[in-house]
RNA sequence: CGCGGGGUGGAGCAGUCUGGUAGCUCGUCGGGCUCAUAACCCGAAGGUCGGAGGUUCAAAUCCUCCCUCCGCAACCA
């Protein structure tokens, strides 16, 4: 037996914080076609896929729910393994990254690029709460007190762990340049070297004391390894790398594809490979940034309620046809739009009558003329050696499209067969045929001629659909495994006369699109209210109390906006000129998102006075302006003051 | 002047690297057919290719400037 060459692709490993949506069952759609293709094609193909489980993100929304950070990805990490299985997506391993195997292998990692010094101990500043153990960075800071208490912080050093990115950095922007198919598409690479690798890398800090839940550094256990040493790692240490059951490892490593979504490229091709290197391990193949679907030109997020459910999706219109249209619909590096009317319009043109018609057309005549037996080809005409040739030359044109990741151009040519068998129906005009007894040859020619057309577009769209294609098989009587395989699409002719079809279902029944689209409607529609009720009800969590002298330190008083204008090259910052009573003082302020600065000018807000003052951007800011905002910064009102009352009046 | 990607008939896109009748899908209008899932086939209308300038015999395509949209980065006391 021959050795198969080997195909080791994988997804990225998805953050359980929540259910997965349509943009998540994209990028596994394109990586499961992909696997499907190479498998067809004679590969021996490793497809991995998983969950990212650690960080605080998920500790904190396990806290909100009442359970620990593992009951609840599992919970979450069930519904995704449900999902794939609904869009057959077919990985040959599943790795989470609390999977004790990743865990060790993580580890291990750690420790290794700290003995060989790529890896060393260092300081990390930032503020630090002593009640809660906690390290944060000036960002995280909430009024300058601890986010998560409300206490007040002080400057500190804590040791870190940092990765001596910078060592490698010269070497890393030869390698990207040497081997220019790397990054892929293109553009991904420009945009790494000019802002990432050319202005130079930082080493990174790559442990936490303040995040518990994740992997923690074996020979100094309250050092928690940063999540993306953790989840990088995946891709090793889901074969068994560092274990001595590397056999997975050894065969399949490296990959040959990383398919990945455009906003995680730079960890893909930055961090990843350097630590390959450092490891002294070969690097993958390629690393491909796929584009988003956005909606309504934007991202879609869960507070927009915008969000599209795939399981949804699947249910009503089948998994196959969601696929097909998330590989058909845009080209695969590039972002697209989802809507709903294209998805349905879609379904209905070359589903229901481009190729589910051609089929049934097809099947219905060789039942009505021949009884059902597939008739024997007499005579080829150039009419028909023109689609026989068209069919013939469908084998290397997918084959070429899809290695290079195009699945809408490989679609796009299988539709174009579709589409020139319609019309060779019209020009044979095979129902004027079936009244004359002499041209019954003739009439069988086409019959044949079009089921084979169908054999070969079933084996083109399996890939793509996993589903379909057997359906068509069964209709057009194809039993012969061999009659299914890819080798069979090259040569014209292999299905056998004599067989039988059978007339089945529509294999993608039409859809009423105006009914369709009200429905859908109607239904996000109730999604978005119910989005907005969840934010209306937002969680209110009590934090420690504070005693009145605490309080009194705040000094609140009524400001009157004279000025308001935009900070220049910073798109959330205005710039305000207020009034105090008897003094003015210059405040900025992160709200150019939800104000226009002429709206607020003459307004009477509410000035945090004696905050220390801070240079934002170049400019001295004296003050907070205090505003109401919804968890995740949908929305955001200003503090005003109801009714007329002078500035510089305090507020307590 | 931070980085990158877009702006092409009503909608969504291809074409731009390698200048030379502007193409595809959907939609609209007209016609044909009746094997088929009111499907299929043919034809037509509809575009100063974001704007201005330049190079050229010739520019959607090359050069310069500008407008505009979207990401990333920065910024959010």
């Amino acid at each position: 037996m021959s050795e198969k060459p080997k195909y080791y692709i994988t997804t990225p490993i998805y953050y359980p914080s929540d259910n997965l949506h349509i943009g998540h069952s994209y990028c596994s759609t394109a990586a499961d076609t992909m696997a499907r293709f190479k498998r067809l094609t004679g590969y021996d193909v490793y497809f991995l896929t998983g969950t990212d489980e650690h960080g605080q993100k998920i500790e904190r929304k396990a806290k909100n729910a009442g359970v620990t950070p593992k009951e609840y990805v599992d919970h979450i990490v069930a519904g995704i393994k449900e999902l794939w299985k609904l869009m057959d997506v077919e990985y040959s391993d599943f790795i989470r990254t609390t999977d004790e195997r990743h865990v060790k292998g993580v580890q291990k990692i750690f420790r290794q690029l700290f003995e060989q010094d790529d890896i060393y101990m260092g300081q990390y500043e930032g503020w630090y709460c002593t009640p809660c153990e906690s390290f944060w960075t000036e960002l995280q800071l909430k009024d300058g007190c601890c986010p998560d208490c409300g206490r007040p912080v002080e400057r500190m050093r804590e040791d870190a762990y940092f990765f001596r990115l910078s060592k490698y950095q010269d070497w890393l922007i030869q390698y990207i340049r040497e081997h220019p198919d790397f990054i892929q598409p293109p553009a991904r690479t420009a945009e790494m070297l000019n802002n990432f690798l050319l202005p130079g890398l930082q080493d990174i800090c790559v442990s936490r004391t303040s995040i518990k839940w994740g992997i923690p550094v074996d020979f100094m256990p309250n050092h928690t390894v940063y999540v993306w040493i953790d989840a990088l790692s995946n891709y090793i240490t889901a074969l068994g790398y560092g274990t001595d059951h590397d056999e997975l490892y050894q065969k399949y490593w490296p990959a040959d594809l990383h398919l990945v979504g455009k906003e995680i490229v730079r960890f893909h091709t930055i961090i990843w490979p350097i630590m390959l290197h450092a490891l002294g391990l070969p690097l993958p193949k390629q690393v491909f940034g796929h584009g988003w679907l956005v909606i309504d030109g934007g991202k879609m997020s869960k507070s927009k309620g915008n969000v599209v459910d795939p399981v949804r999706l699947c249910e009503r219109y089948s998994s196959d046809a969601v696929r097909y249209f998330l590989m058909r619909e845009m080209p695969f590096g590039a972002d697209g739009e989802f809507t709903n009317e294209a998805l349905v319009k879609r379904i209905n043109s070359d589903l229901a009558n481009d190729l589910g018609n051609l089929v049934s057309r097809s099947v219905a005549m060789v039942e009505k003329y021949f009884g059902g037996v597939i008739p024997a080809a007499d005579e080829y005409t150039d009419l028909d050696r023109e689609l026989i040739a068209e069919a013939e030359g469908l084998n290397p044109l997918v084959e070429r499209e899809m290695d290079a990741l195009n699945f809408s151009q490989a679609l796009t040519g299988i539709w174009h067969l579709v589409g020139s068998c319609n019309r060779y129906i019209d020009q044979t005009t095979p129902w004027i045929l079936a009244k004359n007894e002499e041209d019954h040859p003739r009439l069988g020619t086409v019959l044949y001629v079009l089921l084979e057309c169908a054999r070969i577009v079933a084996i083109m769209i399996s890939p793509v659909m996993p589903r379909t294609p057997e359906r068509i098989f069964a209709q057009i009587g194809v039993t012969d495994e061999l009659l299914k395989s890819w080798d069979s699409t090259r040569t014209f002719g292999r299905l056998p006369a004599g067989g039988t079809v059978h007339k089945g279902e529509a294999l993608f029944p039409r859809i009423d699109v105006a009914k369709e689209l009200e429905m859908l409607e109607a239904e996000q529609n109730a999604a978005k209210a119910a989005a907005q009720k969840k934010e209306d009800e937002a969680v209110f969590t009590q934090k420690d109390l504070i005693a009145y002298e605490d309080f009194e330190h705040l000094q609140l008083v009524v400001a009157k906006v004279l000025t308001c204008e935009k900070v220049p090259k910073a798109d959330k910052l205005l710039c305000f000129k207020l009034k105090v009573g008897n003094t003015e003082r210059t405040v900025v302020s992160g709200i150019a998102k939800y104000y226009k600065p002429e709206e607020l000018i003459g307004k009477k807000v509410v000035l945090l006075a004696n905050l220390a003052p801070r240079k934002i951007r170049g400019i001295e800011s004296n003050g907070m302006l205090l505003c109401a905002a919804t968890a995740d910064d949908t929305a955001l009102r200003l503090l005003t003051v109801d009714g007329d009352i002078p500035d510089g009046c305090a507020i307590s």
